[in-house]
RNA sequence: GCCCGAGUGGCGGAAUUGGUAGACGCAAGGGACUUAAAAUCCCUCGAUCGCAAGGUCGUGCCGGUUCGAUUCCGGCCUCGGGCACCA
């Protein structure tokens, strides 16, 4: 057994351990029928150059739990994967000129040594990554069935379009409105797409959300908005236009206002404002200036609410009137028709809108007791809950529901209109004009026009030897991926270019997993059988940032490969967890010219008062003052990252682990500190120190004392009173122990080995001297006490630290008790009679406030335990004087005496 | 702008889900050991009044429900996440 606990017997340990797990293949997972299964995933990294210690985080975790189910019997299955295609391995070619292939694989070959490093309980050998042609072609598969199902369809869609680079841009590459590496104004383009109809299985991706219970409210709540399923109203306002009569329809919610419409908005690419724009320079000119600036929802609803009236008029559909049609930025036409009705009195975008261009503003609700007022908006001018209907002819006095019935039963006996339900979800995107994605499998024949590559051509392989420039799709210039024959005709024809959105890639992942092809080596299904064992993933473990997309694409595909009879089962994640962004300090000097710099919170220094309050902060190579920026997640522009690497190689994985699991809960957020890694070193420092003398009293003896390791079964008959209190501390610790990992709230779990450790490597009845080195009797209740307790604290503490209870659990010969293998050893059992207390302590409060503590036997009964509150002195005090009103008794927790005057 | 969270000592956080606010850890201060430093161990540690016993205040802010509120309700403020081509 080492002698220190320092950096170099930490490798020495880290090392040992991982090595016996990587012989006994500790970590592989075959199903076994018969024997409960719990899938644990947590979601796959992007291979972005190195680990950042929000993956550490992440797959810490994950493995905590996935070792914890396994010491609760399960057959455990964790495996991991890469995500492998994006945009930032093409921005690494542009910078570096390497292939974003090569950047890839080196990528992934460096991090997988160093989630190797960090002693995972992952099954390596269904290692996956998105980009291998392997695991690719079963999205081409897929696409193409849903083709043929009428899922995927093509139409246009509007990108971010860089007019110098003559590129799409990501919104990412959008910098206040202008491309990222031009400075170019970013405009808008319609180009086609490929879409995937997420939105047919709107309403079951809202009704299922029921059957998460084990999802965290605050997702599904998110995904439940984003659906957006509102119920409202379609319909049309008629007009003619060079004789020919038409219809512009618009969608409300807000149908019981419709009397009160005193102007219509379209978008810029409506076909109405594109009608005008032909007939009107000025018209034209608003036109392409809506065209600038980003297709971001964000920007766009914080930008100046613009508008120009096209000069039509349309005829409103229930009061005949003529109403004014404007063109305006902020309708999107994206979203329902393309097209709004504008109800300024009870709409406060529209309110704001007609006040700038003087439009009507007319009255149609009343909430009793509230005044109207054109010249300020009102929350209640939107209030639906409480509004009534004026002026507006016979639907006057009705409320909401009833307008909205009434209202939409005369437009449909008019034939123009009806009750619709609408959804804010919009189908998906997934063409992207970018080289580092799943080839779309689509040929363009010029007499056949778009025709599917044949399943028995599948894979379409990516070239992996291109390197973008910025300009453009590198695959647009390979002769030798566009150029092809047309599967119908033979005929010469040219390859779709486009790849698929990565989302595309890491919507079905976890189910490819725990395919046998891919543990096997083999490509021939897309998921097989053994999918029928280990889904639907058990615990999903990611960021809180995939809250809505991610996870709402993975479910959506599931429902798409369920339909297509590929796998069963409604939903493919049955618990989720959403980790908290890990956040550090940021620094920086702003310099009277120039730009902001930031400087790494490892290179700051504090500068503390004499009570310990933080008053400034220097660099520590200059010795000068440092600005704080506060707190922010971890990232390269505020230079404020921790590299994971480095403190792995300082102070080993398991502290590492340590301090991620006990610094925060791990939904909330995390702040990074050294100082508390280092406060996690020193418990593992003590703890390997408190093995250490365990050992030597066990097996190696000390100067007239003989080694013996106490054995099972433990006795406690002889147990003093200060000695049982040890055990029901530790047995209460356990109990809190237990709830709290069942809960995930990891860091109470810590929480609560330290304190065993506290109370084991204390001071200790039993005891004489110092207690290591004196003579005593091995058979001791104390060293019953120590044997059990310690194997207690190993086991709370091994799903978080593997690498250091993995050998103090073989050292100290627990084996023999529960099992060869701390990894498979049983989550420790509270003794319940250990439990057990003759008197308890109760707390008194007057008038809610705490005067005092009694002891009572813990069978007291509540007339004995109101009097024992009376009879204290100090409760006495408090109550003289005034009389008892009420005695409020919560049994075995406090005694409450209510008194007036 | 819209949707979703979070705010507790000098700091990270805990509180048996309506019942002792501040567990555990970090930082700080004092002491022991040491030639010294590191490491380790012991003590103090929300604010305030008081020699003390003890009192008062205190969980972002304002108000409410309750014998009792960090916890429940209403209204604000600040910070963070997402907003469909970052993953």
């Amino acid at each position: 057994m080492h002698a220190r606990y320092l950096s170099k017997e930490i490798k020495e340990i880290e090392q040992q351990a991982q090595e016996y797990w990587g012989q006994q293949q500790s970590f592989k997972a075959t199903p076994q029928e018969g024997r409960a299964k719990f899938y644990c995933l947590s979601m796959f990294p992007y291979p972005s150059g190195r680990l950042h210690m929000g993956h550490v985080r992440n797959y810490t975790i994950g493995d905590v739990i996935a070792r914890f189910q396994r010491m609760q019997g399960k057959n455990v299955l964790q495996p991991m994967g890469w995500d492998a295609f994006g945009l930032p391995a093409e921005n690494a070619a542009l910078a570096n000129g390497v292939p974003p292939a090569k950047w890839t694989y080196d990528n992934i070959d460096y991090m997988r040594r160093q989630l190797k490093s960090l002693g995972f309980a992952i099954d390596w050998t269904r290692e996956l990554a998105t980009c291998k042609p392997d695991y690719y072609k079963w999205n081409q598969w897929l696409f193409l069935r849903m083709l043929s199902e009428g899922i995927a369809y093509k139409k246009t869609g509007i990108v971010n379009w860089d007019p110098v680079d003559q590129t799409v841009l990501a919104n990412e590459q959008v910098i206040d409105g202008r491309g990222w590496r031009t400075g170019a104004l970013v405009e808008k383009r319609e180009i086609p797409m490929y879409y995937l109809a997420i939105t047919k299985y709107a309403e079951e991706l809202l009704a299922d959300l029921e059957k998460l219970p084990d999802w965290p409210e605050r997702v599904r709540a998110m995904q439940a908005n984003w659906i957006g399923k509102s119920v409202g109203v379609r319909f049309a306002f008629p007009y003619s236009v060079e004789g020919k009569r038409e219809n512009l329809w618009v969608f409300t919610t807000r149908a019981d206002t419709m009397m009160g419409v005193t102007f219509c908005a379209v978008a810029a690419e409506h076909p109405l404002a594109t009608y005008v724009a032909a007939r009107s320079p000025e018209i034209a000119a608003f036109v392409e200036e809506c065209r600038r600036g980003t297709v971001m929802e964000a920007d766009l609803a914080t930008i100046e609410k613009k508008g120009i009236a096209t000069g039509l008029t349309v005829t409103h559909p229930l009061t005949g009137e003529q109403i004014p049609v404007w063109i305006g930025n902020y309708v999107l036409m994206g979203y329902g028709e393309g097209a709004v009705m504008a109800v300024p009195a009870h709409d406060e975008r529209d309110f704001h809108f007609a006040t700038q261009y003087g439009l009507p503003i007319k009255q149609v609700i009343q909430v009793p007791g509230e005044s109207f007022s054109v010249d300020r908006w009102q929350e209640w001018y939107a209030d639906k809950t409480r509004g009534r209907c004026v002026n507006s002819g016979i639907y006057d006095g009705l409320d909401f529901g009833g307008a909205v019935n009434a209202i939409a039963a005369d437009l449909k006996s008019k034939g123009l209109g009806d009750k619709q339900v609408m959804w804010r979800l919009r189908d998906w995107g997934i063409s992207r004009q970018r080289y580092w994605g799943c080839p779309i499998p689509i040929i363009h024949c010029g007499a056949c026009g778009d025709v599917p590559v044949p399943e028995e051509d599948l894979p379409v392989v990516l070239p992996e030897d291109c390197v973008p420039d910025g300009t453009g799709n590198p695959l647009n210039k390979r002769a030798d991926f566009v150029n092809c024959r047309c599967p119908k005709c033979g005929k010469e024809a040219r390859r779709e270019t486009d790849t698929m959105d990565t989302f595309v890639d890491s919507s079905w992942y976890y189910a490819r997993f725990c395919s046998l092809p891919v543990a096997a080596g083999r490509v021939d299904a897309m998921v097989t059988d053994e999918s029928g064992y280990w889904m639907p993933v058990d615990q999903y473990i990611g960021g809180i940032e995939h809250a809505i997309l991610h996870l709402l694409y993975s479910r959506f595909w599931w429902k798409v490969m369920r339909d297509l009879k590929l796998v069963r089962g409604d939903e493919p994640f049955e618990r989720l967890l959403t980790q908290g962004m890990v956040l550090n300090e940021i620094f920086f000097r702003k310099p009277a010219t120039g730009r902001i710099a930031y400087f790494n919170p490892s290179d700051v220094e504090f500068k503390l008062d004499e009570k310990g309050n933080r008053i400034g902060a220097i660099l520590k190579s200059d010795g000068q003052a440092v600005d704080s920026g506060g707190i922010g997640t971890m990232s390269k522009s505020k230079n404020n990252g921790v590299d994971p690497q480095a403190l792995i190689e300082q102070y080993g994985a398991d502290t590492a682990r340590l301090f991620m699991m006990f610094a925060a809960p791990p939904e909330m957020t995390l702040e990074w500190s050294d100082s508390g890694v280092q406060g996690a070193y020193r418990f593992l420092r003590r703890l390997w120190d408190f093995g250490l003398r365990l050992h030597r009293e066990w097996f190696i003896g000390d100067a007239g004392v003989a080694p013996i390791r106490p054995q099972p079964p433990y006795d406690w008959s002889n147990a003093s009173e200060a000695q049982k209190e040890i055990r029901r501390k530790l047995h209460g610790l356990l109990r809190q122990a237990t709830d709290d990992i069942n809960k995930k709230q990891f860091n109470t779990v810590v929480s609560a080995a330290m304190q065993m450790l506290n109370l084991l490597a204390g001071g200790f009845p039993g005891q004489s001297g110092d207690g290591w080195k004196e003579a005593e009797t091995l058979g001791s209740v104390r060293q019953h006490i120590l044997a059990e307790g310690t194997g207690i604290l190993l086991r709370v503490l091994a799903p978080i630290v593997p690498h250091i209870t993995h050998v103090l659990w073989q050292e100290l010969q627990y084996s023999a008790e529960y099992g060869a293998d701390i990894l498979t050893a049983p989550w420790p059992q509270v003794d319940q009679a250990a439990l057990e207390q003759a008197s308890i302590e109760m707390v008194v409060q007057v008038n809610g406030k705490l005067r005092a503590r009694v002891i009572v036997p813990a069978q007291a009964s509540e007339e004995a335990v109101r009097a024992a509150a009376l009879a204290d002195e100090a409760v006495a005090r408090h109550v003289e004087g005034k009389s008892v009103k009420k005695v409020v008794v919560v049994p075995g927790r406090l005694v409450n005496i209510v008194v007036a005057g």
